[in-house]
DNA sequence: TACCATCGATTCCATTTGGGAATGGATGGT
DNA sequence: ACCATCCATTCCCAAATGGAATCGATGGTA
């Protein structure tokens, strides 16, 4: 038994919860899995996993295995990456995780130009508008906006994006143009909140915090519909500019009171702190952070 | 290919030097070990050692490769034990360094218990006066005596030996019995020196330290001769008790001067400093302590 | 309730892989 | 010049592996 294979297969198997899908994912069928955890569990000699036909059950010893052979199969991973070819062209599968809108604008343009650096990389690109746990659903690495919360992990900035107000030129010929945050109580808001709370929009004049709650008749914590909104000329917007970038730029899109500061949301990339990174992980993240510098607004 | 069983067998390859050694000490045989190696090279995409028909010249990148590996593999070892049957029960191999007298009187005699203690490990017990270099050597422990030097050694003190002044009572009945230290002028020393330089004998009298030359026929570096030497009622020497302790404890040898505080000797036991150890060696570690814990004079 | 989809284990088979014996070329020591 | 030993290679057989088909179990659904 390639004991790395196996130990490998275990920790898709914790991360999917599932043989069969581990099976179809690595293309190696659902009978080899069962087969390479059966022989892992007699080598080591101890019950990793409690199968059902409809439920996989990792036990204790099988979790306490995990938390290390994660780790295990990262260092190894980072050390065959030290030598040889690989040491020039790394390889596997990077997993990912983004908000759904700023994936789709930010982050899958830039992806061809680094496939085509590093030809034997992949990338799944998972994608959730809320936080996900990294550790323990298997993704290496996740793009955040806000504040950060979790110490666990590492984190580096990506960009700190304005957070424009927005609206279209049809919708300010319609309804005007406002010129005082005051003025926007005459106009309709699209509103991101999810949830209950809603945060109110704030903007800086000279060191001071202009605040304003907004209202309207959209409400959506789906930024693509935001986005859709502003669009369709549904009302005005706070916005990351990112999410409006190439319109705003062509004229589809105007910025309202410019000559306020807008309040600024960082964008980080974070991964698990204090481990070893795959080389492929590694020069994603430097990727990463170069084309978001370069694209700076 | 097993590419763990692989960098295993790369790892003792670069300890030992030899394809045929390797395959022979693990019994696989040699074209096997040619096998995998090249399959590892073919892996990594790179040349790993360079053969010619009478040596095997490690490669820069096989150094590289090396110095992960070896932790690499440690470490993959304590993630198996950290589950399972191995929990209990380590295996594999354990390879320790000692001085040929301290070995032989010390530490041999400690291993039976050990083994049965733990069935499943073995141990490769290598000798020599001088220290040597663990990290390259493919050497987990060794014991040495004396103040540490070396830094990047984790220690842990076994005992602290008094050095003391010894005869055979044989010796003494024909030449005396000395009461002072200045006596020992009109007596055999038997000197142990390595080289060139002799350094003096110490001992402590109400924390005065006070010091002696030794002067007499025999000279030597190595432990055994100096015991035989004082058995053989040679002379009077300045040995570490447990060189003659069960000669002095049956009689068979007399300690001198008792009165004074001998000097001591630190007897160290140390491994690389850093790295997760492998279980069996965290296991052996704690009985040697254990036991001359015990065994503490 | 009956049917269906999906799960994981198992079996059987074709293929691949890996180790062992023998061999060959190269090289250093005697 | 001969011998011993080194490593690579070849050939062969045994063991391991992956894939297709199948089976029993189970939850969802009509």
């Amino acid at each position: 038994m390639d004991r790395l294979e196996a130990i490998g297969l275990f920790v898709r198997l914790v991360e999917r919860g599932s043989f069969s899908a581990v099976g179809r994912e690595t293309g190696i069928g659902q009978p080899a899995v069962s087969k390479q955890i059966a022989a892992l569990e007699r080598h080591l000699g101890a019950q990793l996993v409690l199968r059902t036909s409809r439920q996989v059950v990792i036990t204790e010893a099988g979790q306490t295995f995990y938390e290390s052979a994660k780790q295990l199969v990262d260092d190894f991973d980072a050390v065959e990456s030290s030598v040889g070819v690989r040491q020039r062209s790394p390889r596997g599968l990077i997993r990912l995780n983004t908000a759904p809108a700023h994936g789709r604008l930010c982050v899958t343009p830039l992806l061809g130009e680094f496939f085509r650096r590093y030809p034997e990389v992949a990338v799944e690109l998972s994608v959730s508008e809320r936080h996900i746990e990294l550790v323990g659903e298997g993704v290496d690495l996740a793009i955040r906006h806000g504040r950060l919360v979790d110490s666990a992990l590492t984190a580096k900035t990506l960009s700190d994006t304005a957070l424009v107000l927005a609206a279209s030129p049809a919708y300010l010929a319609a309804r005007g143009v406002p010129t005082r945050l005051a003025q926007l109580d005459a106009h309709e808001c699209i509103v991101f909140a999810r949830g209950r709370e809603r945060r109110p929009w704030t903007l800086r004049e000279n060191g001071d915090t202009l605040s304003y709650m907004p209202h309207g008749a959209l409400i959506t914590g789906d930024a693509e519909q935001v986005r859709a909104a502003v669009l369709c000329g549904l009302g005005i917007s706070q916005a990351p500019f990112w999410l409006l970038a190439d319109e705003i730029r062509g004229g589809r899109v105007r910025v309202l009171l410019p000559e306020l500061e807008p309040e600024r949301l960082p964008v980080n990339l974070v991964y698990p702190a204090g481990r070893r990174l795959p080389a492929r992980v590694r020069v994603f993240i430097d990727y990463l952070v170069a084309a978001f510098e370069r694209a700076e607004d």
